[in-house]
DNA sequence: GATGAATGAGATTTCATTCAT
DNA sequence: TATGAATGAAATCTCATTCAT
């Protein structure tokens, strides 16, 4: 049995390389370091912030820090980055890019079951969120405080809600799902559970193995769609 | 048929009203009005607070918008909290009490199948999640911010998680749940995805009608389980 | 002899109140003081930053000197005024409604000959120019730094012209004065001379008696409208 | 008919040529350029510091501006200027050469009525005026700003003044001008007069044609000396 | 000579908190 | 109690100048 061309996929946050939308708008271009000393500079800057935004969370964080944290003087920062905001794209494209490459493996459906499907997919996906769990703290923070954000963030799940909608419609077509769900709200509220989880585990350090949580996730898609 | 003590109940955050825990140590009392004029001045500021920490995010506001909103001088702030955390309390317990009022129904579970008791209680958390989605913002985004708060609303989650745990190993007993899920981790799942759900419908503004994400929510229970 | 409705008035400078047009939008009202202390405040910052204008120019002048000379806090600055183009507005009022009382007077044209008139606004003038020297400079440098104080000031120089315009035409029609004279440039010229002249001895300190310098300037004008 | 040895000028300002005082003592030597390169460099960068004064002013500017605008590297600048001021010297002394070329015609006394004198001098002087009226502004700025700058164009104002002042007596002394008038004030108004048009012109943007300004402030000027 | 990143002193700006009225 | 101005520590931001390559 083979899913159809219509992948399915996990979770509804950022996590997902696969169609990528850019969070924010590409404007950290401020001033590109133009030798490769420069570069190390900006490099290790993105880095403290990182470590400075995860430590004390954006808002509360201070520009000093960032750069005491690179080792360098305050004005440097002002060299690549007009303010902190600047710098928070920068990391995030940094943790974006880092994840594109793990997980989220391009299977060949034909040999695939649908719940094999899902649960490399799981598993890949709470593999990364596990990563960035950090960064994804500070993701939540922003999305709560900042209604762009917000509205940024509800435009990527659609996007990724929309593809799941098109995979289970398929399997409903084929009688391998439920067909009483409706498809687009089941695919929304399946992601948000994977979504969810990783964040209660990862983040806000609830003791689950992330194998027994990649397994019972699986089964409850599995279940929830009535696969088979 | 009927639901054994273990209750089932949906969603994994703050709207329970049925275990209650503070929120934050209740030293809220800071200098209780003796006034009726004082009573108004600040039952007016913890109001202006709600409005200005669902406009600009809690980290983000400032005492003296929450001061201007309530049409009070900016030092009568100190008449009666400490701080801007102190306020957050009052606007938190504020809310709170309101949403006990339409909450959780206390379901006779004799004369309901466990399916009626998932669709109520699902009805009832969200529609008490509307009423508070923006207050709900605010939780968000403190619940990423303060370790502190991360924690609490930890240990809140898994109480709730507990008593579903239960209920569900209840119905696995008898023959009425799938047995090879992990009730711990799959009570903690379909209350996230509940959870989740209303907070992308409600405070992200996805659209989605509050009957079918009921409905659809609680289809995704029962299948889930494998119900009966 | 008398002269007719139109008015002679030397000078195209700000000095000139009875027309009077706001050299910047009124935007001063950033935070009115409410009580009689926030208002001496406002007051002693207002003076202070005159001060620091005139002697250290508006460009180079900094927010802590002012603050420092009306002694009181950084933050107390900014009660008041957003920035120091703000503050600038209010001292360029003050010196203006300062300058509305002293000379200029509403001469009654019947017992007055053309030449009384111009001597008399002569003498106004210049005195008034005189008790605001240092600020003339600061003016001067402004509308030397920005283009929209610069067109600012040469609207406010128009409307000065056009009403001696009227004045010469007047003259010329009842035969007093040269009719070979283009009346708008004359009008402009003869002004920019007296408000020249002030600049030139009470700004860079030209050593010419101000009253020699009233007859000469009466002189010069008379002798150029060739009057009578 | 002839205009004696003490030719008459207008204007009072750095327009004059023939009597050059420089404007700032000469250090500019910082470091001339060795090479051939090295004058390039140095040539676009005093280009350069031109045209951002004028854009922004000198107090305003900003020295990354003037090597942007160049199209070189912040560290070059220091090569061939220590300062600000350095280069602004530079900037000066290229107009400066610049003006002396069109500049202040050598009139032949003997072949010319002392009107055709003025009208000439007046006309050399505003059209060298506008050739460099953006220039002006800065001097302007920079004699509002700068004490000593202040005093010396007060100093050049004079020199210049006194040969007109001459001028004025030995026409007074023949009985071709009005004696009445005080020959050094006259002679300085009169200047100041063709100065400040030839501002409120070319700088404020006054809209006056260049020919019938020349032919007003001449006629003025006739007018007010009563020539003849 | 040219480069452009690094520096850090100093300026501006913010805002929770205090306090005199 | 209410008021709103005053405070000043702490944060952000600027930019002339230095310096390693």
């Amino acid at each position: 049995m083979r899913v159809s061309e219509a992948q399915l996929s996990v979770g509804n946050e950022e996590l997902d390389g696969t169609d990528h939308v850019p969070l924010l708008s590409d404007t950290s271009g401020h001033k590109r370091p133009l030798t490769v000393r420069g570069a190390r500079t900006r490099d290790s800057l993105v880095a403290a912030a990182r470590v400075v935004f995860e430590r004390d969370g954006f808002l509360a964080s201070r520009l000093t820090d960032i750069t005491a944290e690179a080792h360098c003087a305050t004005g440097s920062f002002y060299t690549y980055f007009a303010n902190k905001e600047e710098i928070l794209q920068a990391v995030i494209q940094g943790a974006e890019s880092e994840m594109l490459h793990p997980g989220m493996p391009r299977l060949e459906p034909e040999d695939q079951s649908p719940e094999a499907v899902i649960a490399a997919s799981n598993a890949a996906y709470v593999a990364a969120y596990k990563k960035n769990a950090k960064l994804m703290v500070i993701l939540e923070q922003l999305a709560a405080s900042d209604p762009k954000f917000r509205q940024l963030r509800a435009r990527r799940s659609q996007a990724f809600a929309n593809r799941n909608t098109r995979a289970i419609k398929d399997l409903q077509d084929r009688g391998l799902a439920d067909p009483t769900l409706d498809p687009y709200v089941a695919a929304f509220a399946l992601s948000a559970m994977v979504g969810r989880m990783a964040y209660i585990v990862f983040c806000l350090g609830e003791d689950i193995s992330e194998e027994r949580l990649v397994e019972t996730l699986t089964r409850l898609w599995v279940n929830a769609l009535r696969l088979k």
